[in-house]
RNA sequence: CGGGGAGUAGCACAGCCUGGUAGUGCGCUCGGUUUGGGACCGAGAGGUCGGAGGUUCGAAUCCUCUCUCCCCGACCA
């Protein structure tokens, strides 16, 4: 018996929605397309942020905060880049609201000017560049901006697509096209070294093809994880936009020999889809699983304190290890530790479902004895031992390493055991057939592919596949298109995306 | 945004067809039992049946509108 009521197989998309709802991630709200996220949930995200964080401000990065609405004439700026936005944005158009004759609220105070939330930065933060911008003295320039923005979604899903999300965003300006992809690529790399590290997510990244790219981009290049009912999922983005946005918003400085000159800007960004990526790779018929780094707590303690002799002995035991395993830290964060001491029935399995990576049982025989009584979660929930308590307190960072290394490597498996290399159009058509509905995806193919967007247009609507990156690991490796026989240029990865 | 399904207690659902002012399980509260653990017995709290309007003596139930969620499709960095 599990303890989710649906399992991954029976019902995948059921059975995501159940794991965000029992560990607490987060619940739809009044707003739709928009959820409310719950303490848990949270905290996982602000474990992501720090780590993110860390990286950018080592790359040269400063925060700073622009506006959430936008004058709706921005957007105007960039006639690609708003094509990609247009039909999902919220618009803003009054200023206040008054009682009507019937009491009612209404809106009034019509606005001359529109604002629209934004559902990204790139215009405002574009224009205060080019008044920031003057000289080459002033570049590079690395602003990051973490903020929530707005898509009006037709289809939404908790973390992994919702009208509000958070993220952030990292924009940047260069003198030279080169800098700028340099730029691109570092950050791509934090992005993947992140998931990989803190995460537990292993992923496979390259440049996007002429259609998928992001509205205004020269390059875009993406990392997608793979989940698991073997659908793609963008997990992040990191542009190189040329001087495209540079021209349309005026960003110039002047060159050491004293020429005007359009700079070369980047934009960067991961949002909360980072913890649906995080739910799809890990989590498993028992609910979350959470890699120890990114937890926003490592470790429970559950006191079994019914023996009411014992009792005040019990916690006391507790409260040390508690006290002694919080002295600690690991992966550059302090220990966190629960003591759940709440009389509930159930307390073990709750803290299955939200996914905790330790949990310690703990009665009167762990004291008599000197142990703990130890679950883990990449482990069976059945699966529960008894150790030596101050062999587990000094091996608790050695066992948090296991786990997030036996989480990738399973993370990894899944990955590679999934990717298929097709040659012929038969079998690519075959592969990707569609099956019934709810059916999982067949996972990911490396085809050779002609780098005709027709061509991806049609494999699209035959089979609803699309084309997630071009992988630098094949990058080079020349052959012959799957479908055409034309040359290729490397092969490309297909899959079904979300 | 198109097609389909659904909204009844914290959660999962029954009741709706054939109108007569709400029910089950889990959870919650209290009491007792149990005492290596997703416990048992008893008592109890909790719902303007998504919202608005209509039909009717009477609406969870019938009709209209609307909001939200879920599934498929289109769209989507």
């Amino acid at each position: 018996m599990n303890a989710l009521s649906v399992t991954r197989e029976e019902n995948y998309s059921k059975w995501y929605l159940e794991v965000v709802k029992m560990a607490e991630l987060a619940e739809n709200s009044p707003v739709r397309g928009c959820m409310t996220i719950k303490p848990w949930g949270l905290g996982i995200w602000e474990n992501i942020k720090t780590e993110f964080d860390k990286h950018f401000k080592a790359k040269g990065a400063q925060n700073a905060y622009f506006p959430l609405l936008i004058p709706l004439e921005y957007l105007q700026k960039e006639a690609e880049h708003v094509d990609g936005f247009a039909t999902e944005t919220a618009i803003v158009t009054h200023s206040k609201l008054i009682k009507d004759e019937n009491g009612k609220l209404v809106p009034a105070g019509k606005l001359e000017d529109p604002y629209i939330v934004r559902p990204t930065s790139e215009m405002i933060i574009g224009e205060a560049f080019s008044r920031w911008v003057n000289s080459y003295r002033d570049l590079p320039l690395c602003i990051n901006q973490w903020a929530n923005v707005m898509r009006w979604e037709n289809r939404t899903r908790s973390f992994l697509r919702t009208s509000e999300f958070l993220w952030q965003e990292g924009h940047t300006v260069h003198a030279t096209a080169e800098e700028a992809e340099k730029m691109t690529m570092e950050m791509l790399n934090v992005y993947t070294d992140v998931n990989r590290d803190l995460m537990a997510i292993p992923s496979i990244s390259g440049p996007k093809s002429e259609s998928e790219k992001f509205p205004g981009a020269e390059d875009t290049y993406t990392f997608e994880t793979m989940t698991q009912e073997l659908k793609a999922l963008q997990a992040g983005t990191s542009h190189f936009l040329g001087q495209k946005f540079s021209k349309s918003l005026g960003i110039k400085f002047q060159s050491k020999e004293g020429k005007e000159e359009f700079a070369y800007t980047t934009s960067w960004g991961v949002s909360t889809r980072q913890i649906g990526g995080l739910i799809a790779t890990h989590s498993d018929d028992d609910g979350l699983v959470l890699p120890p780094r990114v937890a926003p707590s490592h470790i429970v303690i559950i006191p079994m304190l019914k023996n009411k002799e014992k009792a005040e002995d019990v916690l006391e035991y507790c409260k040390n290890i508690k006290s002694e395993l919080e002295e600690m830290a690991y992966y550059g964060r302090a220990l966190d530790v629960v003591l759940d001491d709440s009389d509930s029935n159930s307390r073990s399995w709750d803290w299955v479902r939200k996914g905790i990576p330790v949990r310690l049982e703990i009665g009167a025989k762990e004291l008599e004895q000197n142990t703990v009584f130890m679950g883990r979660r990449d482990l069976s929930p059945k699966d529960k031992k008894a150790i030596d308590r101050n062999e587990f307190v000094s091996s608790i960072k050695a066992t948090l390493d296991e786990m997030h290394n036996n989480l990738l490597a399973k993370a990894e498996t899944l990955l590679n055991d999934n990717i298929k290399k097709i040659d012929t159009k038969e079998e690519f058509y075959t592969f990707f057939a569609k099956d019934e509905e709810g059916a999982r995806a067949p996972g990911f193919a490396l085809t050779h592919w002609n780098g005709d967007a027709d061509l991806e247009a049609k494999i699209k609507e035959d089979l609803g596949v699309t084309i997630r990156c071009l992988p630098f690991t094949e990058e080079g490796k020349e052959g012959k298109c799957a479908f055409t026989g034309e040359p290729s240029k490397q092969r490309v990865l297909f899959a079904r995306a979300y």
